[in-house]
DNA sequence: AGATAAACAGGAACGATTACGATTACTAGT
DNA sequence: ACTAGTAATCGTAATCGTTCCTGTTTATCT
């Protein structure tokens, strides 16, 4: 997803062009891995140390509502990244050293052969976790 | 998982039998479900009001890193229900409604083809989320 | 520029979880 | 059975991530 794409997007939903989502996106599209509320908030506060953890959670939420952010939960916390397969379906290993991601095409629930007759599916997650390459030379 | 195997488990790494042991065990030995930390707390508070949270969170997690209990985050929150297939592996479908499992055999690592060479591969979630035949009725 | 609704800052509140010092209860050894 | 030693517990406070609230500011549309 690019910036471009992104705005579009909010555009067409009538979302103001506001300095602090200008300042979210531009961190996600430079950072290429899930970051935490907390990680944003540190970088937006170089700028705006007053700012506000509302409007930040604010944001992601509407963000990931609109298939801007990708969202999971690790350890606990909320962690976002930037929609990276313009929401065409995957699923993600995940570095749990750097936060970066390597996507995985094969989604199981093709393949599933279990009979789930009579249960109402709402979703799923299938997520690998572990090191990758970079991070496990050290 | 029976409460016998449990005790066994725990009397091997010389654990010692208390009342709030016994009753934990109790509750997740007559509930087949993922129950919260809360959820444990209502029921022991019957017997015992004055029963501490940290008595609850230090058992739950000393019965999970024993094996005793299987241990998921659902929204937010750690789930906790008796560990089912005797350590073997397995996944699960869980009722968003009820909390009640169902047992995935099938584990996509086993068929998964994609390349995950330099990766140092440490865990995995799968799950599947949605309503059981019962709560589908309701 | 003015109107208007969205977005924001600041801080308080919240729920889940963990930490702590003081007390109690289990277990082993006599 | 009695007692010492240590594990387990209670009660409470603290912590952490997240959300809510209220008054103020800002973006956008006329």
């Amino acid at each position: 997803m690019t910036l471009d794409e992104a705005w579009r997007i909010l555009q067409e939903r009538q979302f103001k062009r506001t300095k602090n989502r200008e300042t979210i996106l531009a961190f996600f599209s430079e950072n290429d891995r899930y970051l935490t509320a907390m990680e944003v908030r540190n970088f937006m506060a170089l700028d705006n140390p007053g700012i506000s953890f509302d409007t930040i959670y604010r944001n992601l939420t509407t963000f990931s509502e609109l298939g801007i952010l990708e969202e999971t939960e690790l350890y606990g916390e909320r962690h976002f990244r930037m929609q990276c397969d313009h929401g065409v379906h995957h699923h993600h290993f995940i570095c749990t050293a750097c936060g970066k991601t390597r996507n995985i095409a094969h989604c199981p629930m093709e393949s599933i052969s279990v009979n789930l007759q009579g249960y109402e599916v709402e979703g799923h997650k299938f997520e690998i976790y572990g090191k990758c390459p970079v991070c496990v030379e050290q």
